[in-house]
DNA sequence: AAATTGGGCAACCGCCTTGCA
DNA sequence: TTGCAAGGCGGTTGCCCAATT
């Protein structure tokens, strides 16, 4: 017997976010501000639920968020942290503050773990197991849920999880000789991938033109015209130039992998530019204390454990001769 | 060219935690 | 202390699309 749903399942729309409810939901963000989801599908007139609202803020609308093709550094990143903390994705996404806990899990899912299944195989058995048994039991699998350990099954188990992880992180460390996979940071304006809400809103447009010719439906009055190519996206960039935008190249329209084909394909739009850039004119600025911050003064304290672990993987890790890049891991 | 299959990903579901009255 | 509401989180689903048959 679960509680009741957060919200009447009547009158709630399920699906895809179109642009429209973006920017709505964007635009009340801006006014009050994050939290109190509850009262935002009231407030806005979107129907959805109050959990829906807050996913598409925190996965696709908030700013800073860094999306496409995870880099070697994150990889390496995520499979250190899978290993030390688990399925505990939003803890490893604090870890990556330019990813959200989604994304991370997705890729863990669709790409992380086929490779390690493909590394390991399944010759390491003990392993395969505690892997499987970490997958499955997610949060669960932490020493403290394990309640029905005795003291010193649960000594054992912490101790292999940690030999665990410091194989894990000596892996990663010997790849390419770097103390700490830290995230790569935005260096310079022109390589950097952050993002505004106004730019996730435009970045996400051409996925959502494409698919909206099915959509024949889409209010016309909104959605007029069609046109092809990358210039209106160009466009819609330059409309939503934000303050935190303007100091990096934008991804939309331009050579990122996000939008992989997706550029070439038609889309159509009115997507009513001068509102939109109205709407965003301040966004930002209101949102950057909010968004996830700069990366070298937004790292999360390692805890006691993960420095000495770190700390100790780092000593070995010139003495390792294991070199995942060799058995062509990557 | 049509049908099938499989991968990727956005979004939903339901349980857990937290905060508050 | 207890119960409720809201937010947080991880697992799962279902859709879309590209590759394959």
């Amino acid at each position: 017997m679960g509680r009741p749903p957060c919200c009447d399942k009547i009158g709630v729309k399920k699906g895809p976010w179109t642009p429209e409810e973006d920017i709505i939901l964007v635009s009340y963000i801006q006014k009050n501000g994050p939290g109190n989801w509850r009262s935002a599908p009231t407030n806005t007139g979107l129907l959805r639920c109050s959990k829906s609202c807050r996913l598409r803020w925190t996965n696709y609308l908030r700013p800073g968020i860094k999306r496409g093709n995870f880099t070697e550094q994150e990889e390496k990143m995520i499979i250190h942290l899978q290993a030390l903390l688990g399925n505990r994705w939003a803890a490893i996404a604090s870890y990556l503050p330019q990813r959200t806990d989604n994304d991370i899990k997705n890729y863990w899912n669709t790409h992380l773990k086929k490779k390690l299944d493909k590394l390991q195989g399944n010759s390491d058995e003990e392993n395969h197991h505690h892997r499987r048994h970490s997958d499955s039991k997610g949060r669960h699998s932490s020493p403290s849920s394990e309640t029905t350990m005795t003291k010193g099954q649960w000594e054992r188990r912490l101790q292999t999880d940690i030999h665990m992880a410091k194989q894990a992180l000596c892996e990663a460390l010997s790849i390419d000789n770097k103390s700490i996979n830290l995230p790569d940071l935005p260096t310079s304006p022109s390589t950097a991938t952050y993002a505004s809400s106004a730019d996730n809103i435009a970045r996400l447009l051409p996925n959502w033109m494409s698919s909206s010719k099915k959509c024949s439906q889409m209010s016309s009055e909104s959605f007029e015209t069609c046109q092809t190519t990358q210039t209106q996206s160009s466009l819609i960039n330059q409309q939503f130039q934000s303050p935190l935008s303007e100091g990096y190249t934008l991804q939309f329209g331009s050579n990122n992998n996000l939008n992989h084909n997706n550029q070439q394909k038609n889309y159509c739009s009115n997507y009513s530019h001068s509102d939109a850039s109205q709407s965003f004119s301040a966004e930002t600025s209101v949102f950057q204390d909010e968004s996830k911050p700069n990366m070298t003064d937004q790292m999360p304290p390692l805890s006691f454990l993960e420095k000495w672990l770190l700390d100790d993987a780092a000593t070995q890790a010139d003495l390792m001769n294991l070199s995942l890049e060799e058995s062509n891991f990557f």
